[in-house]
DNA sequence: CTGTTAGCGCATTCAC
DNA sequence: GTGAATGCGCTAACAG
């Protein structure tokens, strides 16, 4: 590997010459200048990222941290943010929370790698988790992927407004007739996705539709997170209910929803003539699968665009102000929800 | 920050025995030693990665090379990657070659990063590609999941035999009564498939059964790789033809297979009754769609771990020797197939 | 067993 | 405009 010193010798220049040609030092004689980058060239030299990084702390890496990373949904966001990355010249380190080390002993490992930023996120932070974040953010910049911690607190964030999409949702399915809407709650550990439920209810106000206790669903914490069979289960409970079922079902998350319509259409409830069903997330399943499934999307690959963007805006700055950037969900009618206008089967 | 300076002057010792505690040198005092451990949790220092790499030149990271990062086959391997990587203390750069820059830009990148290893997952290398990579293994060590290279060349690899795999396909469905197997290859511009290929021409032989060129069908080219519109196009090539028409159908992978079934049974054409499918990778979707697709699977997240180690353990070795772990698949029977002993519907 | 010394490759003063 | 000198934080000889 060819140093600063070799292209020096070679250009017949100092260290501080080349030093300045490389960091676009106005400074430098054309002709110079010239030389020196032909003598680069010609080494095929390119500056270790360890000395400079030593002398400006910077390392042009940042961190994509997901709480599990088998959920499709931080694949795509993951495409957003290494595509606009990389342009920069950046280049991302993908970090699992969810496997063999801590949050916060994978965040040491992180800082001591001297990332740049940090994208974080998460299922739920507990308070003191929290402070350590915010302290850490002192020092680099973070952006939260999070709408519970986007809202509460003073961080810079960016994500998709569930609580409004829900509540558009409960609209949607009202204007397809239905009447007694229930909810898939998501397991309690994860509190990510808790404003959509809190949109579920004020949107059933919204709408003047009765809220059932008895038909909100709360999927139990489990070791390992299998929405799908979570699914299944509440859609076995809706399925046993005696009497009266709800005619309408949304969910926290897409795969919530799919395992949910799998369970009815198992036991003989027709999807959607006896009960709708509307996921959360679009995961590129919900297309695939029979009925197709209706559901809330986020703009998942711009959101991890946005956040990269963010992200590099304030480490190159060195900014401390917090930005905030909120999406729209837009709901995709598929198979699983009846037509505005029409009538279920009778 | 503190540093090292700063641990050795609260411990009343130098530098050099600081360094020596935090690398494990056996000969220092134990109570020094403690002194030392001491003034390390106080300061809550950690070593810079800069400073210790500018002199051993390893950082501790390893980069994770997918073309595509949406299938969510890389995803499963990641997470066998990542979790062996952390636990022996490395983190892991993901990077999705097909997006904003080339392959070879990419690595150029990573080099500069002095990352120590490389775990390279392709669709197929060009010559040149080959050539440079070589190359970059003498520096530092490339473990390659792909079949194809890791056949043809001296290099460390992880794989799943596609090859008996799918020989093997062929045996199982000879009994459950096939005789006219046809096959969808994938594009050409995806290599790393088609050993599967050709342990299906072989398959064939070895069961006595006649390789028939029309009941092969080659997906073409596209710019953004849309597998289930592949197998769909794939499924209606094979539903228009005029009199004879294969009864079971093995596909390079699962989206093909799945895009298929769907056409043909939206022609009518009852799977597996008229005909048989079988996938290859055993993505989760196969399990969902309906009928559930039988598939060969591969133990991906396994074969992320082995990768892992394999490569931390060429790292810490500085081992040139390469080494070879050749997986076998495992054919996961569902409901596209018939069930040996059974006949088809009449 | 431990301290001293000398760089690693680069950016950044400070002189000229 | 450019070069020389200094130090970033650490490891690795080399002495004791």
């Amino acid at each position: 590997m060819a140093t600063i010193f070799d292209v020096a010798k070679i250009a017949h220049v100092s260290k501080s010459t080349v030093s300045r040609v490389i960091n676009g030092d106005p400074r430098v004689k054309p002709e110079t200048k010239r030389a020196v980058e032909d003598a680069i060239a010609q080494l095929q030299y390119s500056p270790s990222y360890f000395a400079k990084g030593i002398r400006t702390g910077q390392t042009k890496t940042i961190a994509f941290l997901v709480p599990e990373y088998t959920n499709m949904f931080y694949g795509e966001m993951f495409n957003g943010v290494e595509d606009t990355a990389v342009r920069e010249g950046y280049m991302v380190m993908v970090c699992n929370t969810g496997n063999a080390i801590s949050e916060k002993e994978y965040i040491n490992e992180l800082l001591k790698r001297n990332i740049d930023g940090i994208i974080y996120n998460t299922y739920g932070v507990k308070p003191a988790m929290m402070r350590y974040l915010k302290q850490i953010s002192e020092e680099i910049p973070i952006i939260f992927m999070d709408e519970v911690i986007g809202k509460k607190e003073n961080v810079s964030c960016v994500y998709t407004d569930g609580y409004l999409s829900t509540m558009q949702g409960v609209h949607f399915l009202k204007k397809t007739g239905c009447k007694k809407i229930g909810y898939i709650r998501n397991m309690d550990s994860i509190q990510a996705t808790e404003s959509r439920f809190e949109g579920f209810k004020d949107g059933l106000k919204e709408c003047g539709l009765p809220y059932l206790p008895q038909f909100v669903y709360q999927c139990p914490a489990e070791q390992n997170t299998d929405y799908m069979k979570a699914g299944i289960q509440a859609g076995t409970y809706f399925a046993s209910l005696k009497g009266e079922r709800p005619d309408a079902l949304m969910t926290a998350i897409d795969l919530l929803a799919i395992g949910c319509v799998t369970a009815l259409c198992n036991t003989g409830i027709h999807v959607p003539e006896d009960i709708s069903v509307i996921g959360y997330d679009n995961i590129s399943l919900g297309e695939l699968t029979c009925p197709a499934l209706t559901t809330i999307a986020q703009p998942t690959r711009e959101m991890g665009k946005i956040a990269a963007e963010m992200l590099i805006d304030q480490i190159r700055k060195g900014a401390k102000e917090k930005t905030k950037k909120i999406f729209e969900g837009e709901i995709i009618v598929r198979q699983t929800t009846r037509q505005i206008g029409r009538r279920g089967r009778m």
